[in-house]
DNA sequence: ACAAAAGTGTTGAACGTACACCCATGC
DNA sequence: GCATGGGTGTACGTTCAACACTTTTGT
């Protein structure tokens, strides 16, 4: 411990990275918690996170934070909001730029080793009541990714690279919480030609196998980069 | 100057906000800068900010930072984003929680005392080259500006309390960068039912006199809690 | 009377929505 | 052969885009 190691003219608030991370297993939208070991708010779950680093970004504490809780690595991040209110941490005057994330958990199963082995996932609809104002957070990231899902195609990123045209369809239906009728979305979906249709399908089912298709991101950045506007 | 008054355990950056602030003229769209009279970037405009105080909010900090270097008071403010790259700062590592603010200048004439001494408006698509990464910022903000003003009702900030159907029309074309179509324009501003006509019609132009609106806050604030979504 | 901006409707094309049946496969 | 999800088209209503003239007022 370096006790009074740092000396400043102004007093200077601590600066800590907060990740919300999504995913979609089989039956509903996730978030990933962790179990705090330590006081305050020993026992009770809260976002993965930590404090900044002088020599690293935001981004790269915040996917250092990840990698360290949680085990996950590579995955669509982004920044979300940054909360800052006084009294928010009940030791020190604490601002936490907050991120989102999305995985595949087919890609990513959680580590359940070292510093994991409190790491769980919560179905967004019924999350354990959660530390400091992480729910806030929390809120606040689920309203992000609900905006988003419908401008921006995110949806991708909580599957793998190869997915059926159902699946999409439920992952859109999971985050916005409505049902899409199948033929109109399959129409609109594809009509962005976006979706890349692959000479494969699906292994492994007891009924007719669906097509894979994966997501031209080529194709988007042109398109985007041309005032395209992708829309759901 | 109180040096080393505050020791902590841990390094901790620098925390400051920074405002990017619109307003429209007669011709513009525009950005309030700030010519710095200190190095580094001595001359130089940047946009009005500094650091965050132990025991004020970040919003509470960019408020007072726009009544302080720029005489602005009850403005439309939201966060932005997090500029937090190591080395943006080349004295210190500073993390800038950026704000952005619309203002109607009718109502708001900057003060040309104090510390307003060396603020004035830009051109926003003809800017001076700005002092750290305050480009960066204040590209975001129009991007933010531009994106947000289609489906939020934001565009109202700009203007008086009451106003014409075609002022309002030439705040969307500024902001967008695009003529708009009278007639097919004002039947959809028109059908969302956020106008309230007034009885009441412009002084002392020398043309046929305009019908005066104003924004319906209640009734936006209504509807956007049932699911509503403003879009132009 | 002229200059300047206000105000107003129609039509065709594109898009969104609602809706039901046959197909391929595994068991 | 039956259960399971895959895959497909049409008709109707709504919305969007293009487009030009008359009205009011001040000078």
């Amino acid at each position: 411990m370096l006790k009074g190691a740092f000396t400043y003219e102004y007093e200077r608030p601590a600066v800590t990275v907060d990740c919300v991370v999504f995913a979609l297993d089989q039956e509903d939208l996730k978030v990933m918690l962790i179990q705090r070991d330590l006081p305050p708010f020993q026992g009770m779950w809260a976002l993965p996170g930590g404090f900044v680093q002088m020599q690293e970004s935001l981004e790269e504490a915040a996917m250092r934070e990840l990698r360290e809780e949680t085990g996950l690595e590579r995955l669509f991040l982004e920044q979300l909001y940054t909360f800052g209110d006084v009294g928010r941490d009940p030791r020190d005057r604490v601002i936490t730029v907050a991120y989102y994330a999305l995985v595949n958990l087919e890609g990513h199963a959680v580590r359940a080793s070292s510093d994991a082995r409190r790491a769980a996932w919560f179905p967004v609809d019924d999350p354990p009541p959660l530390a400091f104002d992480h729910e806030k957070i929390f809120r606040t990231a689920l309203k992000r990714l609900q905006g988003k899902v419908r401008y921006e195609p995110i949806g991708f990123e909580l599957l793998p690279e190869k997915f059926t045209l159902t699946e999409l369809q439920k992952v859109y239906e999971r985050i916005l919480g409505r049902d899409l009728d199948k033929r109109n979305w399959r129409k609109k979906i594809l009509k962005t030609g976006l979706l890349l249709a692959l000479d494969e399908i699906q292994q492994d089912v007891s009924h007719r196998a669906a097509r894979l298709y994966r997501f031209d991101h080529r194709k988007y950045r042109q398109l985007s980069k041309k005032g395209f506007l992708f829309e759901i």
